[in-house]
DNA sequence: CTGGCGCGGATGGTATACCAAAATTCATTC
DNA sequence: GAATGAATTTTGGTATACCATCCGCGCCAG
């Protein structure tokens, strides 16, 4: 008999990675340790070159080393912070370097994602949410960046999460909180996205078509010079080798 | 000049992730328990299914339940275990469509890898190691299908080791070490893999010529078609919700 | 002035102790 | 006889204590 795991919460998988740290309470120290550690890097409030003692951290959120070191365990798997033994844990500032290759494996991922979702077929009521997303985004374009970065994020990981592949959402759940940073910070550079609103409304077509083929080409064009361009504005934002 | 690696063993990256166990002295119980488990996990010593406390892998290791828990951590990370409180963690044991899911994520990322692999171009000597390897795969083919796969693995491992982006290569490891217990297990159903040394010629002649698209294509249509050979045998050999 | 050597203190790795929560079992009751 | 509830025992989560080691600094010598 299959255990039934019901209210199996033990991953917050589809769940956004966004930043939000809502329900911190009742969660075992070892995971509130690493979303408010998450939460802080990815906001900047740890801005990256920091360098704490594991003594440090655990004072700075009143816990023992242990559990914060479990967190960093996975916070370092993750990619955003480096432990180096007897210099403290550093929150991981990204070259432009790391940044293209940060893009280059989730760009990978996230072509694949769609082209699953598009095989498995877009529900008509996620479809035309989707719809109602590319509208406003298309409204907000010129006047409010950040609200149409939101929507963006929102877009993508609506597709990602209709891709019925739990690994992969996850393994793109934390690429995502490496590119996060980068983004965030170039987002005030960024021209109009009027070609993202473009193609975003022929990768949504695909889906809708179910055509894997088509999703896959149109998301991979859109991916590509998407993410050219970011780093371009990167490579702009900072020297070349500057931190992210 | 290729770092070496000699004196910074921080990560095993590059190193194939290969169950092989030499040099587990001198390294942290930390590491040594996450290495000494992963191998039996991968080797089947530790078959899926098997549950056991934390309390008895330590002492199964003769270590205390610290650094195992910090083992487990990174090996649930990885996907080869689940920790269930109060039930101890299980070996993971893949249904068909476990299978099916990882060798989405990693056939993407591996089609990833290649396309940089032929952008940065391939050394000559390595170029002309990677011929000698066919030449002995070949060779193999039909009476020592498990010389094969290991080449076959240390092939694939070998262009990803020259791909140029280090996440790519740990992520693609990552799952490497999911999926090769699946393919163990199929390996003495498989037919003489003569499909598979014809595609790699192919691929490897994209390679030297450093064509990126090429190679990407080439590629992705040896692991669609690879991939789902490998998913008829699996469920052949096993009914399709049974573990692996 | 520079480079090596050694000593002391900081630091993290590991073991262990303690506690809270959950599971199992037993008893009691319907 | 079954089901429910309580008590016990098991287990994992967290805190802490301990120790080996590494780093940096200063001293001494060349």
């Amino acid at each position: 008999m299959r255990p039934a795991e019901s209210g199996s919460r033990k991953r917050d998988r589809g769940a956004r990675p966004v930043p939000s740290l809502q329900g911190l309470t009742d969660m075992p120290a070892r995971d509130r340790a690493y979303h408010d550690l998450r939460y802080r890097i990815l906001t900047g409030r740890l801005a990256p070159g920091t360098t704490l003692l594991e003594t440090e951290l655990a004072a700075l959120l009143s816990l023992s080393r242990t559990p914060v070191r479990e967190a960093v365990i996975k916070l370092e798997e993750e990619g955003l912070v480096e432990v180096r033994p007897r210099h403290g844990v550093t929150v991981k500032a990204l070259s432009l370097q790391d940044f293209a290759h940060i893009l280059n494996v989730f760009s990978a991922l996230e072509v694949r994602a769609f082209e699953l979702a598009a095989e498995r077929g877009l529900p008509l009521a996620e479809a035309t949410r989707l719809e109602r997303m590319l509208d406003e985004m298309e409204a907000v374009t010129e006047r409010d960046i950040a609200r149409w970065s939101d929507l963006d994020d929102e877009l993508h990981a609506s597709v990602v999460a209709m891709c019925g592949n739990a690994r992969l959402q996850d393994t793109i759940s934390a690429f995502w909180g490496q590119q996060y940073r980068a983004r965030l910070m170039i987002l005030p550079l960024r021209p109009p996205p009027v070609d993202s609103n473009n193609e975003h409304r022929g990768i949504l077509e695909a889906l809708r078509l179910g055509d894997r083929a088509l999703t896959r080409a149109r998301h991979h064009a859109h991916r590509d010079r998407a993410d050219a361009q970011q780093l371009a504005l990167l490579h702009r934002s900072l020297g070349a080798n500057g931190l992210a």
